[in-house]
DNA sequence: GTCTCGTGCTGAAAGGTTTTAGCACTGGCG
DNA sequence: CGCCAGTGCTAAAACCTTTCAGCACGAGAC
């Protein structure tokens, strides 16, 4: 039952001091050690296989090498996996703990949550959200580093967001070079969520992206359908309710993979194929989008690289403040058919 | 820029030693001072917002708190999330920290991840797997806590699994009390998955589960194809040979929720309908369960009580080595009718 | 009047690291 | 010879907490 070597073990074994060893191990430039010596704290730290107390060195550093991810559902939702993977495996490359915490039922877990990080001396906190809206959060200690990913605040500096605006805008493009300008309806206007930020700051831009594409071509929609959530069975009946309108409809373009999952469904009710007989587009690349058949073609939420990019932010030491947009990639799949 | 408060600086305050502070803050037993001393202790405390230094408290405890969650892919996963939130629940409750990584690339990166922790000093490590495999795992330091959630491996003692013994055999019982006992098709027998541990240690279970309600009745299904791989597009093509092949088929049982829905499709194609000319029957309650139209009936995967489960066993006392089943419980919808 | 015991409290060490300040020695220069 | 600069190295403090050992004092017992 021996315990872990310590500092001192090594500095005992090369037959050196701890403060040797210390600058040896961090090799600290400007430390002038015979070559001799550390040969021999080298050699004596790899016989005992020594490695450094964490909690020790962040008691003498302030600092710990440890970063916290605080989310409201994100966590726990299959929206989130990307994103913490994105997460990890840049603060791997850095050589960074992550340390976890959500806290979907209360304000009160929040606080509890930020505490908690800050107690354990995070070098910095990253907080993100399901849908990228305007979150309230406690007051950050001073000196505190922080960014939002998928949620803004006022309080921190740096937000990494999708590119809504090219996404809205590229998806649209998508469909009308395709040749459905004259039969595009759109599945999922939200007004409600348009006017409220603490629902989204983006989807306003999803659509403002939409717009540029249809001005640009003088394009005006033979529907537009309202939905107040973007859920399969809202898409279906919308779907169903522009179907039995009778309007020439060519293309749906639905303002997300579940619409379109419904929207689908709706269609093969009524005997109509994708897309043969009706193109599909729509937005987040969701798991489902791969599944449909033909898969859909959407416009992907980069999850993965939005984390990535929040931790980097994080830790790059010149600020950047500011949005940090993150393209979202068109998928381009089998559910648009080009008409002659 | 003033520094967070220290325990001398309460002491200092309440005019008392940093020893009486402790005893205090601490509520120790024994240590008899005065009511006046303790009151002037918390008010100094509360006072000056006095939060403990985590990092010094560690490095004199040896004890961090925090538990460090390693996983193959399932962090990553939409799989994941929930065993995450139950993880992150009970984490909560206790007051633990939840450091988090995963491995999906590398035997290497696993013991890099492990060896983070270690240094970190997690109290307990919780491996977690996308599959309910046999993982293998570098040597536990000595006096490490561990459980492993959703696989096995013969050094950690404690192993947490969902019961797929009893969820073979209620989700057979469920179609077969249905009254589908002359036209059952099973899809997904999976040949080598079912041969090899490292694939999944509890395929085998849930067939055998399956088998025992089958025998107890005197069943034999009318079909049973092979899938090597469980997704929707090899779903589709198992449902349409078995469609194809004219056996007098009046239910599938799938062996996963992505195979009902590949059978689905493969269904509507046909031209046949859920439940109404066959019922369908599965497992795992993905999330696209109850997306479909009807929702599906399957036994769901206790994802969030099995992180729940691996935390609150990691920190129990008492070891109770061994294997935890945790219940699939059915959910029963719409994808079922019963025969006359 | 001394001993013992209980009460209320504190000093100092320990935990493992980093870092500042500085010691001892050598060689070269005036 | 005396001085200085450079080289190679180390003692000790600091980070903040917990806890062991024990001090001082007063009261009651003998």
């Amino acid at each position: 039952m021996n315990k872990r070597p310590t500092l001192a073990d090594v500095a005992a074994r090369a037959g050196m001091s701890k403060t040797a060893v210390s600058l040896v191990l961090n090799n600290r430039p400007g430390s002038r050690l015979s070559d001799d010596a550390v040969a021999r704290i080298h050699e004596a730290a790899r016989e005992l296989d020594y490695r450094p107390n964490a909690q020790a060195r962040s008691l003498r550093l302030g600092t710990t090498g440890t970063v916290g991810f605080i989310s409201d559902d994100v966590t726990v939702t299959r929206f989130a996996s990307p994103m913490i993977r994105g997460l990890l495996d840049a603060a791997d490359e850095q050589d960074r703990g992550v340390l976890i915490a959500e806290t979907f039922k209360h304000p009160k877990q929040l606080r509890k949550a930020m505490e908690a990080m800050v107690d354990r001396q995070v070098d910095g906190l990253i907080f993100g959200a399901l849908s990228a809206r305007l979150v309230d959060l406690p007051p950050l200690p001073a000196g505190m580093r922080a960014v939002t990913v998928n949620c803004v605040n006022p309080e921190v500096p740096v937000a990494v967001l999708p590119d809504e605006e090219q996404a809205g805008y590229a998806v649209t493009r998508q469909l009308l070079d395709a040749g459905h300008a004259a039969g595009l309806a759109v599945i999922g206007n939200a007004p409600v969520a348009r006017s409220d930020p603490r629902v989204s700051v983006t989807i306003n831009r999803r659509f403002k992206g939409i717009q540029r594409a249809l001005d640009e071509s003088g394009v005006t929609p033979v529907a537009v359908e309202d939905i107040e959530f973007w859920e399969p069975w809202n898409g279906y009946d919308a779907t169903k309710r522009v179907l039995e309108s009778d309007a020439p409809v060519t293309a749906l373009l639905c303002l997300n993979d579940r619409v379109s999952f419904g929207a689908q469904q709706a269609m093969t009710e009524r005997g109509l194929r994708v897309p043969d007989d009706v193109s599909i587009a729509s937005f987040d690349d969701d798991e489902i989008a791969s599944y449909m058949r033909p898969a859909l073609t959407t416009a992907r939420l980069p999850y993965e690289q939005m984390g990535r990019q929040a931790l980097e932010l994080l830790l790059r030491p010149e600020e950047s403040p500011g949005e940090h947009l993150v393209e979202m990639p068109l998928q381009v799949r089998g559910s648009i058919r080009p008409l002659a």
